[in-house]
DNA sequence: CCGCATTACGTCTTTCGTAACGATG
DNA sequence: CATCGTTACGAAAGACGTAATGCGG
């Protein structure tokens, strides 16, 4: 049978002439792309591309093909809808806890998404630190949890997800680089970012001098701006909030991996796929 | 997205009126069929069934579904046929090796199928035991090849599957069980059977006294109804030719089991993929 | 060389079967 | 108690990612 997954593939890039661009369009590697493409002209027997210098071209059949399978998956796409509209599907209720800087950032993008997409839902949003946050999701309390620090396997009964990277960046006055700060202060930008920066520091080869250690982003960055010392922040509390009066520079080496957790076996409810669906999209 | 293959199901739900009776059409075990509903209810959202005493019924969301579905499907299909008939895919060529009872039973029917279905492909018949067989599917002069007593996974690039289990009978004028022949002569139906008859003999703890060897299951039943002995013959010996001379039972604890081999790696070819679905359906 | 596509390979998820259990007439 | 459906679990296959390898302009 014809593989739904694989003529989504195929219109993509029927529509953008090209793997790279259809890999994009879908949130997929381009590998996937390929070998998704490869499969389809194995399991049905026709070429239905034809390598065009850069880029390709679909053949007769593959067009054929192309043309079918957008008005099948239109179908699809509206059974669901018709369901979902039989059944209220698009009410319901998403509880979501984030840290600090998520909420700061794409979490009020992904809130703009997700009342495009399924205006009946609601969401309710609770400040967390990712200890508490997995709390509430063991409990309860809340539905999808934004974390890093945990990655899958901690708990066999919450499913964690990777969300992106987010990148470290130092934080200064004077001195671009870690070693500039070796022998000076540090303010240590939340509890969890104290291990990292330990860490970050040890491969350079010291131990940084913490002076002052507070969870707040904005503070750590007027602490930074007084010439209380350095610090590490990661990119997306700078996004949330950024002083003036810094500066600051990438860290290679340093990238904090973002998670959604959920709880229970998949499926997830459809409320809970509508948030992590519209989570998942900042991504592009 | 909606999957194709829980739609399925539940469509043959929906037209049988029970999960038991289209997990029979689908060629599924029960409990898998239970498993799509379920995975297929949890993805939607949406309550889809009902019980109801013995048998389960569909909601209205069920049967809106089903109808939206079966029409998908259809043009799923349509699009798969459409594609073929553009590349002219229903013709080709497909080369089975088949062991004799094979061919004496269950091949036929198949090759009538694959000619019902596919017209336009040619089906070449070669005879041979099973490692002939599969010799001419790792030299190529076979695609399909149909054989008893190898499993999945002889073979990296030789993929086998399984079609069904021959039952084991024994012949034998006189004494329908085992036992009664323990000190007698024993024919033995084959060079593999023989590995077959000597393991059931020892369960029973004896080892048989076997005087001839022959591979032809006609003459088999000849010397056995001559008065030469018992013998061990599967059931698609008897279905192939069956000597009225001679008296069966079906030996409870032996089974042969058929698989069907092709090579390389998956997907196969589609005539080959014909083939091998008509091969299946007899199962049923 | 650079960009696009393919191949190779590893991990995680899903599927489907068998077996054991539960419920219903 | 016989039958239909569900739950539990294990084995095999598939999907998708990263890394490494063609290949055309």
């Amino acid at each position: 049978m014809l593989d739904p997954v694989r003529l989504r593939v195929l219109v993509a890039v029927a529509r953008t002439g090209s793997l790279t661009a259809a890999a994009k369009e879908l949130h997929y590697a381009q590998p996937s792309v390929s070998h998704h493409l490869a499969r389809l002209e194995a399991e049905t027997g026709a070429k239905l591309l034809q390598r065009v210098g850069r880029g390709v071209r679909l053949t007769d059949a593959g067009q054929l093909l192309a043309d079918r399978a957008a008005e099948i998956l239109g179908r699809l796409d509206s059974a669901a809808a018709e369901l979902e509209a039989l059944t209220q599907l698009r009410a319901g209720r998403v509880r979501l806890a984030a840290f600090p800087s998520a909420l700061g950032t794409f979490v009020p993008e992904a809130g703009v998404r997700l009342a495009e997409a399924y205006p009946g839902v609601e969401l309710h949003i609770t400040e967390a630190e990712p200890p508490e946050a997995l709390a509430m999701i063991r409990a309860g309390e809340a539905d999808v949890a934004v974390v890093f620090g945990y990655g899958p396997g901690e708990d066999p009964d919450v499913r964690i997800r990777h969300l992106f990277d987010d990148p470290g960046h130092l934080v200064y006055l004077d001195g671009p680089t870690l070693t500039d700060h070796r022998d000076g202060q540090w303010i240590a930008g939340c509890e969890r970012c104290r291990r990292h920066l330990l860490d970050v520091c040890a491969k350079e080869g010291f131990t940084p001098n913490i002076t002052f250690t507070t969870d707040d982003y904005v503070a750590v960055q007027a602490m930074v701006a007084a010439g209380l010392g350095a610090a590490l922040l990661p990119s997306l509390a700078l996004r949330a909030h950024r002083d003036p009066r810094v500066r600051t520079a990438e860290l290679p080496g340093s990238v904090r991996h973002v998670y959604a957790a959920t709880y229970g076996a998949p499926p997830d409810p459809p409320a809970t796929q509508a948030l992590l669906e519209a989570l998942a999209k900042p991504l592009a």
